[in-house]
RNA sequence: CGGGGCGUGGCGCAGUCUGGCAGCGCGACGGUUUUGGGAACCGUAGGUCGCAAGUUCGAAUCUUGCCGUCCCGACCA
């Protein structure tokens, strides 16, 4: 830590309104650059880059492609889709030194569009799924709660190309799939829920929610439908039925956010599931046919040799916004409780005597177990106070502390130490290292 | 865009009404004593008081304009 960039606050900055914007700027993650655009300080930029992993991961595991498209695109494309002018204020727009109009880019289906009609030509190139992690700019009227709502954010956005509308509803259904998947990994509960499509368009849509009482949105749900898990159930995301039975599943209890509620259905929940909540949006799937395709010449030869639009549909996952929605839905009154998954270090250790040859060296001797071990570990070994140590292992959230201290360290024990649940075992160094490795198999 | 705040050292704030040496707490740095839940003492550094113009012998303080930022509303894949 004494080598580390971590700028600690103890006192809370004044602008910050909710826990997360909180605890995000006192534990160092995030610096405001301006109105809702955000530096990643070190620790921040490490729990960003575990959720983008995850993303990652879940992506290539449903059989998508991932790819990196440019922040700036050239505003030619988006006339062509029409939406240059739709997209109104909260697009950027820019003009390079030639005076060409420019725009830094809210989503991507003008460019992937491009891209696609430019090099796919028949029906049996497809099914085809493209994706990238990039940042994006929407100029919100009032941007607010960190980087829960900012205007320049990190969003994971997916388009999917099909030759006919069945095809294309399975890729929403396995969307569906791999979503629930990744949100489970991250330690969240996120719902999906039947969503208006917006300027985006078309007819079929689900947004993700993540239940905080700070949520933007108000939503309304059988409560039955918090206890589905996917778990490590092992899903062929090429069988149609099968991520269809997961669909339906997932869409069966009632589950819709303000703009679609429907009090009528809701009612007939039996009283005692009906739930009401706030939440906070995490992600969407869309599927809006050749919304798109038809206006940019978007086509494939079918099997009858004949040029179709290709269906389509785009998905959304909020990859800055996730590192706030976690912490909405994880922390206590001392800071934040990172789950395993995204934690920005396995294990913090404190040494309670800084300067005693005894737990100087056992600290660093743990340090190097732990690497050895394939974990992450963060040595506090900063010339302060235990409390003072505490306090900061506390705030910044990772899930265990082993505390070496000279009274335990003289019989070869160190303290290791949940910060969930508070409970603490007094163990040898190395099966200490071996509780936590077996802790994060698997994460 | 409408309404309301705020802008003074890294952070939190007082001082502005009523013009007269730019302050407090935390943090930082150095030293000493400490070390099992945010230590104590001594010392040091750090400020174009958001920017510009004006009024005045004199402006953080008054006037005008601008900028930034936060909150409520409208907006929001």
């Amino acid at each position: 830590m004494s080598k580390y960039f971590l700028p600690i606050l103890k006192e809370t900055p004044a602008e910050a309104q909710i826990v997360s914007h909180r605890l995000m700027l006192r534990a160092g993650m995030i610096r405001q650059a301006s109105s809702g655009i955000y530096s990643w300080l070190p620790l921040g930029y490490r729990v960003l880059r575990k959720i983008e992993e995850i993303v990652h991961e879940e992506q290539i595991r449903a059989g998508h492609n991932p790819m990196l498209m440019p922040t700036l695109q050239p505003a030619d494309l988006w006339r062509e889709s029409g939406r240059y002018e739709d997209y109104g204020e909260e697009m950027l727009r820019i003009s390079d030194r030639h005076g060409r109009d420019m725009l830094y880019g809210p989503t991507n289906e003008e460019l992937i569009t491009d891209i696609f009609r430019a090099t796919v030509r028949s029906y049996r190139e497809l099914p085809l799924t493209l994706y990238h992690v990039q940042w994006k700019f929407r100029d919100e009227i009032r941007p607010r709660f960190g980087v829960m709502r900012g205007r320049e954010f990190l969003m994971k956005d997916g388009y999917n190309f099909d030759v006919d509308r069945e095809s294309a509803i399975h890729s929403y259904n396995r969307h569906m799939v791999s979503y629930i998947r990744t949100y489970e990994r991250m330690g969240l509960k996120a719902i999906p829920m039947r969503a208006d499509t917006g300027p985006i368009g078309g007819d079929h849509s689900h947004e993700f929610l993540v239940l905080a009482e700070t949520g933007e949105s108000a939503v309304y749900f059988d409560n039955r439908i918090l206890d589905l898990k996917l778990g490590d159930r092992v899903v062929d995301h090429d069988d149609r039925d099968v991520c269809a039975a997961i669909m339906n599943e997932w869409t069966g209890p009632y589950a819709r956010t303000e703009e679609t509620h429907d009090p009528a259905a809701f009612g007939k929940i039996p009283e005692v599931r009906q739930t009401m909540s706030r939440a906070i949006e995490v992600g969407q799937i869309f599927y809006f046919g050749t919304k798109y395709s038809e206006p940019m010449g978007a086509t494939v030869v079918n099997a009858e040799g004949r040029p179709v639009p290709v269906h389509m549909g785009s998905h959304g996952i909020g990859v800055s916004r996730l590192a706030g929605a976690i912490i909405e839905a994880s922390h206590d009154d001392r800071g934040i409780v990172w789950p395993e998954s995204v934690t920005p270090f396995h294990v913090g250790i404190v040494n309670l005597k800084q300067g005693d040859g005894g737990t100087d060296s056992a600290s660093a001797r743990i340090y190097e177990l732990a690497k050895g071990a394939g974990l992450d570990p963060l040595y506090d070994d900063r010339e302060e106070r235990a409390g003072a140590k505490f306090a900061t292992m506390d705030l910044i959230g990772l899930p265990w502390r082993i505390t070496v201290g000279p009274k335990g360290i003289r019989s070869g024990i160190v303290e290791l130490t949940s910060r969930r649940t508070g409970e603490t075992l007094e163990l040898e160094p190395e099966m200490a290292i071996e509780k936590l490795r077996l802790a994060y198999a698997g994460r």
